[in-house]
DNA sequence: GACTGTTGTTACCGCGAGTAACACATGGTT
DNA sequence: AACCATGTGTTACTCGCGGTAACAACAGTC
């Protein structure tokens, strides 16, 4: 075998094969949502399913791939507003708004990246018998998780915690990646506000309004 | 037909048997996760497949009426805890500690309320050809959802915010239950901390400590 | 005893994930 | 030239699962 040169070669055709194949998966996806079929996304490549399988493993291969390619783009599109030089409550709103926007501009993927089918099975893969029928593979978790692993990141660099304030930040950067989340995913649900009334509600949040408010009148009276 | 007596006799029969089968469910669910099969499920009831499907319709009644008996379970004390005489921050921190306490009780539970197979398909539904292929039907949303807006009802009753508090309030509490989620669910892949230091942590944030730390030294100096 | 409805069964369909086995090209080795 | 190694592609299958049709058995009613 002549190695270096051919090898090279092919191996470059092979990913620019992949890229292919993950942009038709892609636009799948994009049309059917996150049951569509491996014969649907192979059709649509152009191409039969033993090269997707040769390509990506298995469903939850191709799934993870392309789930990387949005995470990462998110991910960085976060981080810009995050990073920028501003003060820390224009951060926080701009890195919301950031978010916000990318769901509600393709809730396709969206939808994709957060809802896909799950197939768990923990501790129960042990099982007998149950190593071959399974297939997806998680992805809601790890960008999910990415998100909040990174924000804690951010937090304990430029946020001055007391004492155990890694943990803190951690704490608090997946909570507030969960909130930021939850209620995007019920706002896109049917528009109940604007974005920008979103995004300063939850703002509004996190910056402790809830434990400013005053207490209402409750039926009962004051000794409630 | 002999209507009352006998009718209402099988009536309530029925229901009993469909406990027995929900009971059985649970098991299984609680064993293999949330891909528990309705061959398993049959299997373990002493009975097979078309008498469930009688019961519940598809798999998606069962998983619903599954998960609403959880779902009912866990709101209940929930709200408990929510209005509960005390002072707010109490309250919330033993809300937080409740939700904790369950899904550290019982992740499998957890595990299938949260994050079941999906199959969303919004729109892609009008597809031709494709009204019976689908199955599970959402689960996840519906507890998210149903306990955000419960939430918000709370705070809407309870917290005196200013003009337009209604919707704030929704804002709110389905972000504070997102926030809840996220660190439960991260907090229970690898118990990270106490789950007091997690509740005590998640309420500071609620209680606006974000915005009052103050900026740490970054590489650079003041005038970044 | 014939009629009706419920409870249960077996045996099947359709579909999607995943695989085995075979067919064709290409380019280096002898 | 013939040879074979490797990557690309196909057809045609297995297997398991959701879901259903068709039939069997057994109440209680008229």
């Amino acid at each position: 075998m002549e190695t270096a040169r051919s090898s090279e070669r092919q191996r470059t055709a092979a990913e620019r094969r992949r890229r292919e194949l993950l942009e038709a998966a892609d636009r799948v996806v994009l049309r059917d949502g996150p049951q569509a079929s491996m014969n649907a996304i192979a059709a649509e490549a152009g191409i039969t399913k033993p090269i997707l399988y040769r390509h990506f493993g298995d469903k939850g291969g191709l799934y993870r791939a392309l789930a990387k390619r949005h995470t990462d783009a998110l991910l960085s599109a976060l981080r810009a507003a995050l990073d920028a030089p501003a003060e820390r409550r224009a951060r926080v709103e701009s890195t919301l708004d950031t978010y916000l926007a990318a769901i509600e501009a393709r809730p396709q993927v969206y939808r994709f990246l957060m809802h896909p089918a799950d197939g768990a099975a923990d501790t129960a893969d042990a099982s007998p018998t149950a190593e071959q029928g399974f297939d997806v593979g998680r992805h809601s978790a790890p960008l999910l998780r990415r998100l909040g692993e990174e924000l804690g990141q951010v937090i304990v660099e430029r946020v001055d915690l007391g004492p155990d304030s890694e943990q803190m930040a951690r704490i608090w950067g997946h909570g507030i990646v969960g909130m930021m989340h939850a209620a995007g995913d019920w706002w896109l649900a049917d528009r109940p506000c604007s974005r920008e009334r979103l995004v300063s509600s939850l703002a509004d949040l996190l910056w402790g309004r809830l434990a400013e408010a005053g207490d209402r009148d409750v039926k009962g009276g004051p000794g409630f």
